[in-house]
DNA sequence: GTTAGGG
DNA sequence: CCCTAAC
Protein backbone atom coordinates (compact mmCIF):
# COMPACT_ATOMS: atom_id res chain seq x y z
CA UNK A 1 0.00 0.00 0.00
CA UNK A 2 3.16 2.42 -0.09
CA UNK A 3 4.42 3.74 -3.10
CA UNK A 4 7.79 3.23 -4.19
CA UNK A 5 9.71 6.41 -4.11
CA UNK A 6 9.80 6.21 -8.13
CA UNK A 7 5.99 5.79 -8.35
CA UNK A 8 3.11 8.22 -8.92
CA UNK A 9 0.10 7.25 -7.27
CA UNK A 10 -2.26 8.93 -9.57
CA UNK A 11 -5.52 8.75 -7.72
CA UNK A 12 -3.92 10.41 -4.54
CA UNK A 13 -0.82 11.89 -6.07
CA UNK A 14 0.96 11.79 -3.31
CA UNK A 15 4.01 10.47 -4.47
CA UNK A 16 6.12 13.35 -5.31
CA UNK A 17 9.30 11.53 -5.29
CA UNK A 18 11.44 14.64 -3.38
CA UNK A 19 8.64 14.70 -0.77
CA UNK A 20 7.73 10.97 -0.37
CA UNK A 21 9.72 11.27 2.83
CA UNK A 22 7.24 13.30 4.13
CA UNK A 23 4.22 12.16 2.39
CA UNK A 24 4.22 8.31 2.44
CA UNK A 25 0.38 8.34 1.58
CA UNK A 26 -1.47 6.58 -0.34
CA UNK A 27 -4.97 6.02 -1.15
CA UNK A 28 -7.08 3.73 0.40
CA UNK A 29 -8.80 2.69 -2.29
CA UNK A 30 -7.16 -0.56 -4.18
CA UNK A 31 -6.50 1.27 -7.30
CA UNK A 32 -3.75 0.93 -10.15
CA UNK A 33 -0.94 3.65 -10.12
CA UNK A 34 -1.02 5.08 -13.69
CA UNK A 35 2.37 5.71 -13.25
CA UNK A 36 2.65 5.39 -17.29
CA UNK A 37 -0.09 7.89 -17.27
CA UNK A 38 1.65 10.28 -15.23
CA UNK A 39 5.01 10.45 -16.90
CA UNK A 40 3.11 10.39 -20.23
CA UNK A 41 1.00 13.34 -19.28
CA UNK A 42 4.30 15.29 -18.19
CA UNK A 43 5.90 14.04 -21.37
CA UNK A 44 3.14 15.93 -23.21
CA UNK A 45 3.21 18.90 -21.60
CA UNK A 46 5.84 21.73 -22.36
CA UNK A 47 5.63 23.22 -18.87
CA UNK A 48 9.01 22.47 -16.79
CA UNK A 49 8.18 20.19 -13.34
CA UNK A 50 11.48 20.44 -12.27
CA UNK A 51 10.06 21.93 -9.38
CA UNK A 52 8.45 18.35 -8.65
CA UNK A 53 11.89 17.41 -8.36
CA UNK A 54 13.27 19.69 -6.52
CA UNK A 55 13.02 20.49 -2.48
CA UNK A 56 12.64 24.00 -2.71
CA UNK A 57 15.35 25.46 -1.00
CA UNK A 58 14.73 29.20 -0.24
CA UNK A 59 13.22 30.10 2.88
CA UNK A 60 11.64 32.76 1.18
CA UNK A 61 9.81 31.28 -1.09
CA UNK A 62 7.23 28.28 0.50
CA UNK A 63 5.59 27.46 -2.71
CA UNK A 64 6.40 27.51 -6.04
CA UNK A 65 6.17 24.78 -7.99
CA UNK A 66 3.81 22.93 -10.39
CA UNK A 67 1.67 20.39 -9.40
CA UNK A 68 -0.97 19.37 -11.99
CA UNK A 69 -2.80 16.46 -12.61
CA UNK A 70 -5.62 15.68 -14.18
CA UNK A 71 -6.08 13.28 -17.53
CA UNK A 72 -6.32 16.99 -18.99
CA UNK A 73 -3.52 18.09 -17.57
CA UNK A 74 -2.10 20.85 -16.91
CA UNK A 75 -2.68 22.77 -20.35
CA UNK A 76 -6.10 23.16 -19.48
CA UNK A 77 -5.56 23.78 -15.78
CA UNK A 78 -2.80 26.93 -16.23
CA UNK A 79 -5.07 27.99 -19.50
CA UNK A 80 -8.35 28.73 -17.91
CA UNK A 81 -9.68 31.85 -18.57
CA UNK A 82 -6.76 33.94 -17.06
CA UNK A 83 -8.72 35.35 -14.21
CA UNK A 84 -6.84 37.61 -11.74
CA UNK A 85 -7.65 36.92 -8.22
CA UNK A 86 -6.46 39.09 -5.15
CA UNK A 87 -6.80 36.79 -2.64
CA UNK A 88 -5.30 38.24 0.35
CA UNK A 89 -7.03 41.37 1.16
CA UNK A 90 -6.47 44.97 1.13
CA UNK A 91 -2.37 44.53 2.44
CA UNK A 92 -2.23 41.26 -0.04
CA UNK A 93 0.41 41.19 -2.58
CA UNK A 94 -0.73 37.93 -3.56
CA UNK A 95 -2.10 37.89 -7.18
CA UNK A 96 -2.87 34.57 -8.44
CA UNK A 97 -3.34 34.78 -12.40
CA UNK A 98 -3.96 31.76 -14.28
CA UNK A 99 -5.60 29.97 -11.88
CA UNK A 100 -7.83 27.53 -12.69
CA UNK A 101 -11.01 28.37 -10.82
CA UNK A 102 -11.68 25.08 -9.32
CA UNK A 103 -8.58 25.77 -7.38
CA UNK A 104 -10.42 28.75 -5.97
CA UNK A 105 -12.94 26.85 -4.07
CA UNK A 106 -10.47 25.71 -2.25
CA UNK A 107 -8.06 28.41 -1.71
CA UNK A 108 -9.50 31.41 -0.28
CA UNK A 109 -6.57 32.93 1.14
CA UNK A 110 -2.68 32.60 1.11
CA UNK A 111 -0.21 33.07 3.39
CA UNK A 112 0.87 36.78 3.97
CA UNK A 113 3.43 37.53 1.25
CA UNK A 114 4.23 34.38 0.59
CA UNK A 115 4.58 33.83 -3.16
CA UNK A 116 2.15 31.50 -4.11
CA UNK A 117 3.35 31.43 -8.09
CA UNK A 118 2.43 28.78 -9.94
CA UNK A 119 -0.13 27.02 -8.08
CA UNK A 120 -1.49 23.56 -8.07
CA UNK A 121 -4.28 22.80 -10.04
CA UNK A 122 -6.88 20.77 -11.02
CA UNK A 123 -9.38 19.90 -13.13
CA UNK A 124 -12.03 18.12 -10.82
CA UNK A 125 -13.98 16.70 -13.27
CA UNK A 126 -11.47 14.29 -14.26
CA UNK A 127 -9.67 13.76 -10.97
CA UNK A 128 -11.89 12.30 -9.06
CA UNK A 129 -10.25 11.15 -5.78
CA UNK A 130 -7.08 13.21 -5.29
CA UNK A 131 -5.97 14.38 -2.40
CA UNK A 132 -2.21 16.37 -2.99
CA UNK A 133 -0.55 17.02 0.27
CA UNK A 134 2.57 18.81 -0.20
CA UNK A 135 5.12 19.13 2.44
CA UNK A 136 8.25 21.19 2.40
CA UNK A 137 10.64 20.75 5.06
CA UNK A 138 10.09 24.08 5.97
CA UNK A 139 6.31 23.54 6.31
CA UNK A 140 4.70 25.06 3.64
CA UNK A 141 1.95 22.71 3.36
CA UNK A 142 -0.61 22.31 0.41
CA UNK A 143 -3.64 19.88 0.88
CA UNK A 144 -6.28 20.06 -1.34
CA UNK A 145 -9.34 18.05 -3.29
CA UNK A 146 -11.60 19.40 -5.44
CA UNK A 147 -15.27 19.72 -4.51
CA UNK A 148 -16.28 17.34 -6.40
CA UNK A 149 -14.24 15.14 -5.02
CA UNK A 150 -15.60 15.50 -1.66
CA UNK A 151 -19.03 15.37 -3.39
CA UNK A 152 -17.87 11.63 -4.93
CA UNK A 153 -16.61 10.85 -1.53
CA UNK A 154 -18.22 11.96 1.37
CA UNK A 155 -20.45 9.41 1.52
CA UNK A 156 -18.12 6.80 1.32
CA UNK A 157 -15.18 7.96 4.00
CA UNK A 158 -15.60 9.57 6.72
CA UNK A 159 -13.43 12.29 6.64
CA UNK A 160 -12.06 14.97 8.49
CA UNK A 161 -11.56 17.85 6.26
CA UNK A 162 -9.26 21.26 6.32
CA UNK A 163 -7.37 23.24 4.17
CA UNK A 164 -4.53 24.75 4.67
CA UNK A 165 -1.43 26.37 3.24
CA UNK A 166 0.90 26.88 6.88
CA UNK A 167 3.90 28.67 6.48
CA UNK A 168 5.73 28.17 9.28
CA UNK A 169 8.79 30.37 7.96
CA UNK A 170 7.01 33.57 9.63
CA UNK A 171 10.50 34.36 11.04
CA UNK A 172 12.27 33.60 7.27
CA UNK A 173 9.37 35.66 5.09
CA UNK A 174 10.53 38.61 4.80
CA UNK A 175 7.82 41.66 6.36
CA UNK A 176 5.52 38.79 6.65
CA UNK A 177 3.28 39.01 9.46
CA UNK A 178 1.80 35.57 8.81
CA UNK A 179 -1.31 37.21 9.45
CA UNK A 180 -3.69 34.15 8.57
CA UNK A 181 -3.47 31.38 6.56
CA UNK A 182 -6.51 31.19 4.62
CA UNK A 183 -9.92 30.35 4.00
CA UNK A 184 -12.85 28.90 4.47
CA UNK A 185 -16.68 28.48 3.98
CA UNK A 186 -16.98 24.98 2.96
CA UNK A 187 -13.75 25.13 1.26
CA UNK A 188 -10.88 22.95 2.13
CA UNK A 189 -7.97 20.75 1.35
CA UNK A 190 -6.72 18.44 2.84
CA UNK A 191 -8.55 15.23 2.65
CA UNK A 192 -7.41 12.85 5.36
CA UNK A 193 -8.63 9.25 4.54
CA UNK A 194 -8.63 6.76 7.26
CA UNK A 195 -5.85 4.73 6.01
CA UNK A 196 -3.90 8.09 5.16
CA UNK A 197 -4.46 9.76 8.57
CA UNK A 198 -1.87 8.44 10.24
CA UNK A 199 0.84 9.45 7.60
CA UNK A 200 -0.80 13.05 8.42
CA UNK A 201 0.17 12.84 12.18
CA UNK A 202 3.08 14.24 11.04
CA UNK A 203 1.62 17.11 10.69
CA UNK A 204 0.26 18.21 13.55
CA UNK A 205 1.98 21.22 13.55
CA UNK A 206 0.05 22.35 10.70
CA UNK A 207 -3.58 20.95 11.92
CA UNK A 208 -2.44 23.09 15.01
CA UNK A 209 -1.74 25.81 13.49
CA UNK A 210 -5.01 26.78 12.86
CA UNK A 211 -6.25 27.28 16.24
CA UNK A 212 -4.79 30.40 18.69
CA UNK A 213 -3.13 28.82 21.56
CA UNK A 214 -4.02 31.42 24.06
CA UNK A 215 -7.45 31.92 23.21
CA UNK A 216 -7.81 27.58 21.81
CA UNK A 217 -9.51 29.28 19.30
CA UNK A 218 -10.81 28.67 15.74
CA UNK A 219 -8.10 31.27 13.87
CA UNK A 220 -10.58 30.49 11.25
CA UNK A 221 -13.83 32.40 11.27
CA UNK A 222 -16.72 30.91 10.01
CA UNK A 223 -17.34 33.43 7.32
CA UNK A 224 -13.87 34.58 7.20
CA UNK A 225 -13.55 33.87 3.03
CA UNK A 226 -16.83 35.74 2.91
CA UNK A 227 -16.16 38.40 4.50
CA UNK A 228 -12.32 38.72 4.65
CA UNK A 229 -11.17 38.58 0.95
CA UNK A 230 -11.53 40.24 -1.62
CA UNK A 231 -12.56 38.35 -5.23
CA UNK A 232 -13.19 39.61 -8.27
CA UNK A 233 -17.15 39.45 -8.57
CA UNK A 234 -16.74 36.67 -11.28
CA UNK A 235 -15.53 34.38 -8.39
CA UNK A 236 -18.04 35.33 -6.32
CA UNK A 237 -20.53 35.00 -8.19
CA UNK A 238 -19.78 32.35 -10.28
CA UNK A 239 -18.83 30.05 -7.81
CA UNK A 240 -21.30 28.58 -5.58
CA UNK A 241 -19.26 25.60 -4.81
CA UNK A 242 -18.04 26.93 -1.73
CA UNK A 243 -21.44 25.70 0.28
CA UNK A 244 -21.29 22.65 -1.56
CA UNK A 245 -19.40 21.07 1.13
CA UNK A 246 -22.26 22.27 4.42
CA UNK A 247 -24.68 21.52 1.28
CA UNK A 248 -23.52 17.70 1.08
CA UNK A 249 -23.07 17.37 5.01
CA UNK A 250 -20.73 15.04 4.34
CA UNK A 251 -18.14 16.90 6.56
CA UNK A 252 -19.15 16.96 9.91
CA UNK A 253 -15.79 17.69 11.61
CA UNK A 254 -15.58 20.27 9.34
CA UNK A 255 -18.72 21.91 9.73
CA UNK A 256 -18.67 21.71 13.66
CA UNK A 257 -15.55 23.62 13.68
CA UNK A 258 -16.01 26.30 11.15
CA UNK A 259 -19.44 26.63 13.06
CA UNK A 260 -18.27 27.36 16.17
CA UNK A 261 -18.97 30.54 17.55
CA UNK A 262 -16.93 33.57 17.36
CA UNK A 263 -15.91 34.69 20.19
CA UNK A 264 -17.02 37.75 21.59
CA UNK A 265 -13.85 39.76 20.89
CA UNK A 266 -14.31 39.21 17.40
CA UNK A 267 -18.01 39.56 17.22
CA UNK A 268 -17.56 42.86 18.63
CA UNK A 269 -14.60 44.05 15.94
CA UNK A 270 -16.96 42.74 13.00
CA UNK A 271 -19.85 43.93 13.84
CA UNK A 272 -21.04 47.34 13.91
CA UNK A 273 -24.38 46.49 15.23
CA UNK A 274 -23.26 44.59 17.80
CA UNK A 275 -21.25 47.09 18.75
CA UNK A 276 -24.41 48.96 19.00
CA UNK A 277 -26.47 46.43 20.77
CA UNK A 278 -23.78 45.65 23.46
CA UNK A 279 -23.94 49.83 23.74
CA UNK A 280 -27.67 49.21 24.08
CA UNK A 281 -27.43 46.34 26.32
CA UNK A 282 -25.04 48.51 28.50
CA UNK A 283 -27.09 51.19 28.93
CA UNK A 284 -30.10 49.12 29.52
CA UNK A 285 -28.23 47.42 32.31
CA UNK A 286 -26.65 50.47 33.29
CA UNK A 287 -29.44 51.21 36.07
CA UNK A 288 -27.77 52.89 39.35
CA UNK A 289 -24.46 52.48 37.59
CA UNK A 290 -24.50 55.44 35.42
CA UNK A 291 -20.75 56.42 35.82
CA UNK A 292 -19.96 53.06 34.64
CA UNK A 293 -21.81 52.87 31.84
CA UNK A 294 -20.82 56.25 31.14
CA UNK A 295 -17.30 55.00 30.73
CA UNK A 296 -18.15 52.31 28.89
CA UNK A 297 -19.94 54.57 26.37
CA UNK A 298 -17.40 56.30 26.17
CA UNK A 299 -15.44 53.44 25.29
CA UNK A 300 -17.84 52.23 22.58
CA UNK A 301 -17.66 55.61 20.60
CA UNK A 302 -14.29 55.27 20.28
CA UNK A 303 -14.56 51.59 19.07
CA UNK A 304 -16.40 52.42 16.22
CA UNK A 305 -15.22 55.47 15.20
CA UNK A 306 -12.27 54.12 13.54
CA UNK A 307 -14.75 52.05 11.96
CA UNK A 308 -16.58 54.44 10.58
CA UNK A 309 -13.54 55.81 8.80
CA UNK A 310 -12.33 52.95 7.05
CA UNK A 311 -13.47 51.64 3.50
CA UNK A 312 -15.22 49.00 3.26
CA UNK A 313 -12.81 47.10 1.99
CA UNK A 314 -10.75 47.23 4.36
CA UNK A 315 -13.33 46.68 7.08
CA UNK A 316 -13.30 43.27 5.35
CA UNK A 317 -10.08 42.93 5.67
CA UNK A 318 -10.15 43.38 8.98
CA UNK A 319 -12.75 41.27 9.64
CA UNK A 320 -10.65 38.61 8.68
CA UNK A 321 -7.98 38.54 10.79
CA UNK A 322 -9.81 37.73 14.42
CA UNK A 323 -6.02 37.78 15.91
CA UNK A 324 -3.36 39.10 14.34
CA UNK A 325 0.17 37.16 14.52
CA UNK A 326 3.37 38.50 16.63
CA UNK A 327 4.61 41.34 14.53
CA UNK A 328 7.62 42.67 15.60
CA UNK A 329 7.15 46.38 14.44
CA UNK A 330 8.11 49.10 16.59
CA UNK A 331 4.82 50.47 18.71
CA UNK A 332 4.03 53.11 21.07
CA UNK A 333 3.95 51.00 23.59
CA UNK A 334 6.78 51.48 25.57
CA UNK A 335 4.37 53.73 27.39
CA UNK A 336 3.47 50.94 29.66
CA UNK A 337 7.31 49.92 29.84
CA UNK A 338 8.33 52.42 32.45
CA UNK A 339 12.02 52.57 31.99
CA UNK A 340 12.73 51.90 35.42
CA UNK A 341 10.70 48.30 34.86
CA UNK A 342 13.24 45.91 36.41
CA UNK A 343 11.78 42.76 36.79
CA UNK A 344 13.62 39.86 37.42
CA UNK A 345 12.88 37.54 34.55
CA UNK A 346 15.17 34.83 35.31
CA UNK A 347 12.89 32.62 36.85
CA UNK A 348 11.06 32.04 34.00
CA UNK A 349 9.05 28.76 34.52
CA UNK A 350 7.48 29.24 30.99
CA UNK A 351 9.66 29.08 27.55
CA UNK A 352 7.44 32.03 26.79
CA UNK A 353 10.80 34.72 26.49
CA UNK A 354 8.60 37.98 27.84
CA UNK A 355 10.07 39.80 25.14
CA UNK A 356 7.76 42.36 25.63
CA UNK A 357 5.46 41.19 24.00
CA UNK A 358 2.87 43.53 24.40
CA UNK A 359 4.36 44.64 21.13
CA UNK A 360 1.25 41.75 20.06
CA UNK A 361 -1.23 44.08 22.17
CA UNK A 362 -0.18 47.33 20.01
CA UNK A 363 0.03 45.62 16.75
CA UNK A 364 -3.82 44.91 17.59
CA UNK A 365 -3.96 48.73 16.66
CA UNK A 366 -5.49 51.11 19.36
CA UNK A 367 -9.05 50.88 20.91
CA UNK A 368 -10.16 49.28 23.59
CA UNK A 369 -8.01 45.91 23.00
CA UNK A 370 -7.66 43.07 25.12
CA UNK A 371 -4.93 43.22 27.54
CA UNK A 372 -2.14 41.16 26.25
CA UNK A 373 -1.59 37.85 28.05
CA UNK A 374 1.49 37.72 29.94
CA UNK A 375 2.51 34.34 31.61
CA UNK A 376 3.11 34.71 35.35
CA UNK A 377 7.20 33.72 35.93
CA UNK A 378 7.76 32.03 39.09
CA UNK A 379 9.54 35.42 40.58
CA UNK A 380 6.22 36.95 40.03
CA UNK A 381 4.15 34.31 41.75
CA UNK A 382 6.80 34.08 44.75
CA UNK A 383 6.39 37.51 45.05
CA UNK A 384 3.03 36.83 45.29
CA UNK A 385 2.82 34.77 47.81
CA UNK A 386 5.43 37.05 49.69
CA UNK A 387 2.87 39.60 49.40
CA UNK A 388 -0.07 37.73 50.79
CA UNK A 389 1.70 36.18 52.75
CA UNK A 390 3.05 39.57 54.76
CA UNK A 391 -0.30 41.52 53.87
CA UNK A 392 -2.97 38.92 53.88
CA UNK A 393 -5.17 37.32 50.95
CA UNK A 394 -7.25 40.42 49.67
CA UNK A 395 -4.66 43.14 49.70
CA UNK A 396 -3.97 43.32 46.58
CA UNK A 397 -3.43 47.18 46.61
CA UNK A 398 -1.15 46.92 49.34
CA UNK A 399 0.80 43.97 47.67
CA UNK A 400 0.48 45.98 44.35
CA UNK A 401 2.29 49.00 45.54
CA UNK A 402 4.73 47.26 47.44
CA UNK A 403 6.04 44.51 46.06
CA UNK A 404 4.80 44.86 42.17
CA UNK A 405 5.50 48.48 41.83
CA UNK A 406 7.93 47.81 39.36
CA UNK A 407 5.25 45.57 37.00
CA UNK A 408 3.40 48.07 35.63
CA UNK A 409 1.12 45.54 33.85
CA UNK A 410 0.37 43.88 36.98
CA UNK A 411 -2.87 45.29 38.33
CA UNK A 412 -4.24 44.19 42.09
CA UNK A 413 -7.17 42.72 40.07
CA UNK A 414 -4.41 40.36 38.00
CA UNK A 415 -3.13 39.83 41.68
CA UNK A 416 -5.99 38.79 42.88
CA UNK A 417 -7.04 36.31 39.63
CA UNK A 418 -3.49 35.05 40.19
CA UNK A 419 -4.34 34.12 43.46
CA UNK A 420 -7.39 32.52 42.53
CA UNK A 421 -5.91 30.76 40.25
CA UNK A 422 -3.37 29.54 42.68
CA UNK A 423 -5.81 28.49 44.92
CA UNK A 424 -7.33 26.26 42.13
CA UNK A 425 -4.03 24.79 41.06
CA UNK A 426 -2.82 23.95 44.73
CA UNK A 427 -6.08 22.61 45.10
CA UNK A 428 -5.97 20.43 42.32
CA UNK A 429 -2.46 19.03 43.68
CA UNK A 430 -4.11 17.70 46.75
CA UNK A 431 -6.20 15.10 45.34
CA UNK A 432 -4.65 11.82 43.17
CA UNK A 433 -6.87 11.54 40.55
CA UNK A 434 -7.61 15.23 40.40
CA UNK A 435 -4.09 15.86 39.93
CA UNK A 436 -4.37 12.86 36.97
CA UNK A 437 -7.22 14.58 35.38
CA UNK A 438 -5.38 17.86 35.93
CA UNK A 439 -2.38 16.52 34.50
CA UNK A 440 -4.51 15.41 31.40
CA UNK A 441 -6.17 18.58 30.86
CA UNK A 442 -3.87 20.81 32.15
CA UNK A 443 -3.47 23.75 30.00
CA UNK A 444 -1.64 25.73 32.32
CA UNK A 445 2.09 25.04 33.04
CA UNK A 446 2.96 23.38 35.59
CA UNK A 447 3.83 24.97 38.82
CA UNK A 448 6.26 23.61 41.18
CA UNK A 449 4.95 21.91 43.89
CA UNK A 450 6.93 23.95 46.46
CA UNK A 451 5.04 26.79 45.82
CA UNK A 452 1.93 24.64 45.30
CA UNK A 453 2.17 24.03 49.36
CA UNK A 454 3.28 27.55 50.13
CA UNK A 455 -0.09 28.36 48.41
CA UNK A 456 -1.96 25.92 50.36
CA UNK A 457 -0.24 26.93 53.89
CA UNK A 458 -0.75 30.06 52.96
CA UNK A 459 -4.57 29.74 51.90
CA UNK A 460 -5.11 28.11 55.16
CA UNK A 461 -3.55 30.94 56.97
CA UNK A 462 -5.21 33.36 55.08
CA UNK A 463 -8.13 31.78 53.77
CA UNK A 464 -10.02 33.53 50.94
CA UNK A 465 -12.74 35.81 52.45
CA UNK A 466 -15.49 33.35 50.69
CA UNK A 467 -13.75 30.66 52.11
CA UNK A 468 -13.42 32.13 55.34
CA UNK A 469 -16.81 33.05 55.47
CA UNK A 470 -18.30 29.98 54.53
CA UNK A 471 -15.44 27.99 57.11
CA UNK A 472 -16.85 30.35 59.84
CA UNK A 473 -20.47 29.47 59.02
CA UNK A 474 -19.70 25.71 58.64
CA UNK A 475 -17.28 25.83 62.41
CA UNK A 476 -20.86 28.04 63.54
CA UNK A 477 -22.89 25.45 62.25
CA UNK A 478 -20.83 22.77 63.56
CA UNK A 479 -20.80 24.79 66.85
CA UNK A 480 -24.32 24.81 66.75
CA UNK A 481 -24.74 21.66 66.35
CA UNK A 482 -22.56 20.47 69.46
CA UNK A 483 -24.21 22.70 71.34
CA UNK A 484 -27.58 20.92 70.43
CA UNK A 485 -26.22 18.14 71.14
CA UNK A 486 -24.32 17.93 74.52
CA UNK A 487 -22.72 14.15 73.93
CA UNK A 488 -21.33 15.04 70.26
CA UNK A 489 -19.98 18.36 72.39
CA UNK A 490 -18.23 15.76 74.88
CA UNK A 491 -16.94 13.32 72.07
CA UNK A 492 -15.73 16.60 70.43
CA UNK A 493 -14.44 17.83 73.74
CA UNK A 494 -12.81 13.95 73.70
CA UNK A 495 -11.30 14.44 70.58
CA UNK A 496 -9.80 17.86 71.25
C1' DG B 1 -11.18 53.25 44.42
C1' DT B 2 -11.02 48.38 45.83
C1' DT B 3 -12.42 43.81 45.99
C1' DA B 4 -14.93 39.47 44.88
C1' DG B 5 -16.67 36.66 41.72
C1' DG B 6 -18.58 35.15 37.22
C1' DG B 7 -17.40 34.65 32.62
C1' DC C 1 -7.97 38.88 31.38
C1' DC C 2 -12.54 41.32 31.28
C1' DC C 3 -16.63 42.79 33.30
C1' DT C 4 -19.70 43.97 36.87
C1' DA C 5 -21.72 44.18 41.43
C1' DA C 6 -20.93 45.42 45.90
C1' DC C 7 -18.72 47.91 49.22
Amino acid sequence: MVCAAQTMCWHCHLCVPVLFSLLSLHHPMNHQVEEESFYRSLDEETIDVDCLLLEPRSDQVSVSGVWCYGEDSLAKCIKTENPTYNLGGRDSNINMEGVDTTILNAFDVFPHEVGVENLLTTNSSSCDNNTLDIGFDHGAFIGYVSNEALRLRSSQFPMENSFGIQNSLSENISGSECQNYLLSNGVFGTTTYPSVSKSLDRFDDFSNSFFDQETNQDLLPPHFSQNGLELTPSFQDGHTSTSSVEDHGGVGAVTHKRSRKPTKRYIDESSFESLQNAKKRREASSGSKAKLSGVRHVKSQNEVKPKEKKPSTEISFDKAIQVPFISHVPTEHQERNSPAKVENRIENYTSEPEDDSETMLKCMKSGNQRKHHRAWTISEVKKLLDGVAHFGVGKWTHIKKSLFSSSVHRTPVDLKDKWRNLLKASHALTGSKIEDDNKRNQSWRPLPTSILCRVRELASIYPYPQESISKISKSKLQLAQHISSPARVKSNKVLV
